[in-house]
DNA sequence: TATTGTTATACTCTATAACTATA
DNA sequence: TATAGTTATAGAGTATAACAATA
C-alpha cells in the first residue's frame, strides 16, 4: 500500500484528535493560568492543591496530595510550604503516626479558595460555551471511556 | 434556589468536563514525554518544532513556528539552536528579507523525525484505542466546535 | 527494612524586555 | 518607525536522589 509508505499514517485519526486536543487544553491552560496569576498571585499548582483539600475538611496526606496531582512529593512540600507561610492551608498531626501530617485548608484559605473556584467556574463555562449540554455531556463520556482504557492498560512501553 | 448556595455550582458540567480532559491530557502527555527522553533522548517542544516543519519542505520563518508551537519568539530560537548545533534543522536564507530565515529540516533530520513520528503515533493510538472510529471521529468534530467558539471569543477576562 | 516527608540540585520550558540588524 | 530575530534574565514547574525520622 502507498499509504504506509509516508512514515505514520495507518491510524492518522486519533493522531489528529490528540493533537487538537492538546493544542486546545494547551490554550485554556494558558488562559486559566494567566488570569490566576493576574487576579490572585496564584499559579495552577497552588489553585490544584487547594482544590484537592476543598473538599477533604480533614486533609490529605501529603504522598496523597503527590498522588492526585501527579507530581513527585518534593514539590507537594514546596507548594505547601509557600501556602502555609501565607497562612492558606496548615500541617496537622496524624494520630498514631508522627512521621506524616494531614495537610487542610485554614479558614482563610476556604474563603480565598472560594473566590478562585468561582472565577475559574466562570472561565471553563466560558471555554466550553460553544457546546449544547448534551454535547457536554457526550464529550464527557467519551473522555471516559478513553481514561478508563488508558488506566486499565498501564504503559506497554509500545 | 439552593444550588447557587455552594459558591460555584451553576454549570458544575462544563467544570468536571475540563477536569477530565485537563488529567487526560496531563497523562498522555506526561507518558510522550517520558518515552520521547527514553527512546530518542529529546523533548516534546523540539519534536513539536520538528513536526511543523515535516510538511514545509522550504521550512517556516521563526515568527511563524513561534505562532504555530504558541510559545515566544526566544524560546524558538534556543530549541532551533539545539536542533541546528545537532544537524536535524538549518537556518535558511529568505530571498528579499535579510533579517528573516526558514528553518527547516535536514535530510538527516527529516529521517530521524519519521523514527520519532511512527513511535509517537503508536503511543497515541495505544491512548485512544479504547474508543470506537466513529466515537474518534465525534469526539474530534467536538472539540473542533469548542475550539471554534473559543478562538472566535478572544480573552473576555471574566 | 520500609515508609513519610524534606532537602538539595539540576534541567526544561516559559515569558519579559532590551538589543541588533534590516525593512 | 516597524519588523525579524537574538540575547539575557528570571521564575515556574518538574524529576532525581540523598537524607532524617518514624513505623
Amino acid at each position: 500500500m502507498d499509504m504506509e509508505a509516508r512514515g505514520h499514517s495507518e491510524h492518522p485519526e486519533a493522531l489528529r484528535l490528540w493533537l487538537r486536543m492538546l493544542t486546545l487544553t494547551q490554550l485554556v491552560e494558558k488562559q486559566v493560568r494567566t488570569q490566576l496569576r493576574e487576579q490572585f498571585d496564584t499559579t495552577l499548582p497552588r489553585f490544584d492543591l487547594m482544590a484537592q483539600l476543598e473538599r477533604k475538611p480533614d486533609g490529605l496526606k501529603m504522598n496523597e496530595l503527590s498522588r492526585r496531582m501527579m507530581v513527585t512529593g518534593g514539590n507537594v512540600t514546596g507548594i505547601t510550604d509557600q501556602l502555609v507561610a501565607e497562612g492558606l492551608v496548615e500541617r496537622a498531626l496524624v494520630e498514631g503516626d508522627r512521621r506524616a501530617y494531614r495537610v487542610r485548608l485554614t479558614p482563610r484559605g476556604r474563603t480565598q479558595f472560594g473566590d478562585m473556584a468561582r472565577q475559574h467556574e466562570s472561565w471553563i463555562v466560558a471555554a466550553f460555551e460553544g457546546l449544547a449540554p448534551g454535547e457536554v455531556e457526550t464529550l464527557y463520556q467519551l473522555l471516559g471511556k478513553v481514561k478508563q482504557h488508558y488506566n486499565d492498560t498501564p504503559l506497554e512501553t509500545a
